[in-house]
This record gives structure tokens, sequence and C-alpha cells, in this order.
DNA sequence: CAATTTTTTGACCGAATGGACAAACGTTAG
DNA sequence: CTAACGTTTGTCCATTCGGTCAAAAAATTG
């Protein structure tokens, strides 16, 4: 008497639905949505393509169920940024933030750069709402550090874009960052020389005036 | 007796394969490759799929083509980025065409993203050589200028990717951009908005320290 | 164990897709 | 006018894709 796509009732349901859609963001990450193909996510997640359509009825499913547990874990770095603390440590601290995550959950990061590139059309209404208003509390919380004088008078709106751009950047075009740098600095070298570098780009670049 | 796929020979022939590219660009730019349809493509054109098929044999074909042409005007900027003449206003105007580039290609600028986001399958030699040594070249006059204390001493591979990141995510990301600053700012109000902010975080983040 | 419910699968379907082909159409040169 | 060549299209085909369905297999419950 549920509804007719299975709840997540029983334990196996819970655990199933969880595989299905880690090796759909793998899917989906990589080759974008209609890219993608209900078989591949099944393969992926060892179960047949009946076996999947039983646990989400259609492909958009999977993909919307995706996008709005991605939004969540996506925002919270902005949402802590605060102005209780010093405004350089805490944009400091918000790039730091942004970078792991660009390092620790890549795939989400493109599943999002994707659903931007084809024109959000489904995720157009939170970009307008939710996103919107928490940018828009958020650049007057950095209005405010500029009024006090504690970093240097800029527009807000651009510098969380330029944070975005540049953290996202190594999570986005991961292939072409290591194309570029070659298999010499493997591992955790280049996490860190991309910290370093963007923490002096903005701290340096943000410094106020007098 | 000419290869079997006509050559541009035929003034006609030139014509049609410029209106199938110039369509084929705004389909995959905001669908993907795997994502347009070479129906979409011919219908962009203005012409039936068996004669679209005649000018391009495959549907990568076209694709090729398009990057092809692409990563010639696409570093393009960088290749100007020379040693004559002052480096911050070097860094200037680099960061301002890319930043046009974005305004006036945003197509060409999503359709690469694309392809990188896909793990690059198609480009990634061009990415190892080409690409490579041409960056590594320029950080090397990059390295000068740090050398000579003209700028901040910094990473110069990072500045290169944080520079490519802050201004292509103006076009990638566009509808985001668009949805958080809302319909206010319309025109070109938003491009100097961005040209302003980041020639200010850039030269004074690399101002040099003494 | 038997009854009932949940999970899994093989087979199938209609629509979309990339591409082939031969016939028709148009254009131009002799 | 006609032969030759370049261009265009209708039709067709094999494959892939999203999704359905009934029936088998497990699991759960009494």
């Amino acid at each position: 008497m549920e509804g007719s796509t299975p709840r997540g009732r029983t334990r196996i349901q819970k655990e199933k639905r969880e595989v299905i859609l880690e090796a759909a963001l793998e899917v989906f990450s990589t080759n974008g949505f209609r890219g993608s193909t209900i078989d591949q996510i099944a393969e992926a997640a060892g179960m047949s393509k009946p076996n999947l359509l039983y646990y989400f009825r259609r492909k958009e499913d999977i993909h919307e169920t995706l996008m709005h547990r991605l939004l969540d874990t996506w925002l919270a770095p902005l949402k802590e940024l605060d102005n209780i603390g010093d405004p350089m440590t805490e944009l400091r601290s918000y790039i730091r933030r942004k970078l792991e995550m660009a390092r620790d959950y890549p795939r989400e990061s493109r599943l999002f750069a994707n659903e931007i590139l084809q024109g959000a059309p489904r995720i157009m209404p939170m970009l307008e709402g939710e996103l919107k208003e928490l940018v828009d509390e958020k650049a007057e919380v950095i209005k405010g550090w500029m009024r006090a004088g504690k970093i240097a008078r800029t527009d807000p709106w651009h510098l969380i874009f330029s944070i975005w751009a540049t953290t996202q950047h190594y999570a986005d075009f991961d292939v072409q960052v290591r194309a570029v740098l070659g298999p010499d600095r493997g591992g955790d070298g280049r996490f860190e020389d991309a910290a370093r570098f963007l923490e002096q780009l903005f701290l340096e670049g943000l410094k106020p005036k007098d």
C-alpha cells in the first residue's frame, strides 16, 4: 500500500538502492545523462537491467535522486562560511574545504558540471531558488567584511564564482591537469601545490588596501 | 578519384560543410557527443540526414573536425603570452582575452569542457603533446618574471590553470552564473564586472613581495 | 512445511539511432 | 539535347535503448 516504487523500506532495498546510486554516479559523471545507459549502470551495479528497474522505475529517477543528494553536500562548505571568526581565516578554510571536495568527490563535481553544461534542465529551479538565496546571503557577509576593512573591496559574487571555478577545475578538468603536469607530481603533491597556490592568490589578492 | 568523402573542393561543398559544422557546434556543445543525434544536427543545418551524411560520412568525423579547429583558436591567446612587455600588462591582457573568448565563443568552450569531462577520449594525445609543451614553455616565461622580481613567486602551472578555470567558468557555467546573479545585471554589465574582479584578483594576488 | 510476499530474470516491445543505398533531381559542359 | 557529374532524398536496415511483463526463484511469515 506504499508508493508503487519500492520505498527504502526493507534493509535489502536500502542496500541495493545504494549500490545502484554508487554505480550510477560513476557512469553518469563520466558519460552524462543521455550518454549513459541503464545497462551500463546495471552492469556496474552487478545486476540485471530489469532488476535495477525494480528499484528505480525510470532512468531519470536515479539521476534525480543523485542530484538531490549531491546538492546538499555540495553547498555545505559555503553554508559554513560565517562571520564568526577572522575573514581571512574563514576564506582560507572555505577554499581548502572546496579543494578537498574536488579531491575526494570528483565524480560528484563532474556530475554537477555535466548538468550545468547541458543547461541545468533538471535543477534550474534549485539554482534560481535555494542556491541564489544562499549566495546572496553569503555575499552580504563578505560585503560586511569589506565595509569593516577586513578584506579588499570587490564583487562578492564574482569572488565566490572564482573560488568555485578554481577548486572544481581540479575535479572537472582532472585529465587535462594530469596531462599538463605529467606523471611526475603524482599523489598528493599536486593537491598541496594547488592548495598553496590558491591560498596565496586569494589571500594576497584580497588583502585590504590600507 | 579523390578521397571517398568529398573533400572541400567545390564552393558549394565548402559552404555546406560550414553550415553543418556550425549546426554541430550548437548541438554538440549543449548535448555532448553521445547526447547529440545526427538528426538534430541535420535539422539545425536545414538539411536531411542522408544529405548531411553525404558531406560527413560519420558522426565522429564532424566532431573530430570541430575539435581540431577548436584547439587552434583555443590556444591562440596563450601563444601570444610573451616576455616582450611588462609582465603585469601581459597577464592582464591574457586574462582579458580569455574572458572575451568565454563571452564570444561559449559554445566552443562548452564543447571543449564536454570533451575533457568525458575523459578527453579523442584529444588525449594533443593534451599530452602540443598542449603540455606550450604550457611548459609559458610556465618558463612566467618563472623568468618571478626570478626578475616582476611578479610574486608561485607555481606557474597552477597560475595558468586558475586563469583557465575562472575565465572559462563564465562560458561553461553560464546558466548557473545567470541564475545566481539574476536577471538584473543583464547585457555586458556582467562581463565588465567579471573582468574588473579577475584583474584585481590576479594583479593584486601576484604583486611582487618587495 | 505451506502460504505469502519480495526479489530476480529471460524474453519481449516500440521507438530512436547511426548509417547504407539506389533512385531522383539539378547543373553544367559539350 | 544529352551525357556526365554533383547533390538530395525516401526508404530501408541492424542495433541500441528505455521500459514492460509474466514467470521463476528467494526470502519471509505463519
